[in-house]
DNA sequence: ATGACCCTACCATGCTCGTGTCAAGGTTTG
DNA sequence: CAAACCTTGACACGAGCATGGTAGGGTCAT
């Protein structure tokens, strides 16, 4: 094949500065997925090299894991799990010890409102 | 210590399914955390008690890991991480093939170049 | 006061993540 | 064509997760 506009996976390993095996890693998570030619070679235009830039200075500047940024993904694209793990997380309200039970249940019952990831 | 209106970590293992164990690691996580009688024993009341029952339904029946949990709660409580992977997310048009081929391609020939001297 | 329970602190295991490297084989290009 | 690159698949390995177990030592109820 002839000249694709895009850099083919050593060469987007040396701009991004991951490595060529970490960026086949990251496609597999679903993060990152450039596009083949005919013959299957991985072609990453600009916005994959950009993505491949700010997904590692995501991952350095807040000290998530790969694995973290999928499982968000995750639950970005699944409204179910997201629901399921909104609705976990907001029925906690650390300190529940100088609230009468009954009114804790009603309030708890009454919580909606703040997305997690939703926005899209 | 006097009758508490609680369980201790054993009772709360037989009525929740976790194990005694386990129920020590996902207070480590900061996911479920049970008060503490003078004398230091856990405490499982019955909001604790709900929340490590409806837990384990989550991680079961998404087949999720504690650890995912935890991190969305990580998400939840920082915002500054939140909007970073919100953007972060956002920012993929997974597809660009509904989108006008020149225009994408001009704008990203632009941003290309930006892009390659930006990169060491 | 004694048995049943709790605590913390380890050690061990099996599994997944992140990463490198190497092998066998197709593709691109000078 | 041959060199330089790509692809998938595998083995390897340290680090961390999810669990269980055990040991030494307090606490509670009878």
């Amino acid at each position: 094949m002839y000249a694709m506009d895009g850099l083919t996976i050593n060469e987007a390993a040396r701009v991004t500065g991951w490595s060529a095996r970490m960026l086949r890693y990251v496609e597999q998570t679903g993060l990152v997925s450039p596009e083949r030619t005919g013959s299957g070679y991985r072609i990453y235009g600009a916005a994959e090299l950009q993505r491949l830039r700010t997904l590692k200075e995501l991952i350095a500047g807040f000290d998530v894991a790969l694995s973290d940024v999928a499982f968000a993904a995750r639950i970005k694209h699944d409204p179910q799990l997201q629901r399921a793990i909104e609705d976990w997380l907001n029925a906690t309200p650390q300190r529940p010890q100088d609230v009468d039970p009954d009114d804790w249940l009603r309030f708890e019952q009454r919580k909606h409102e703040r997305l997690l990831l939703g926005a899209a």
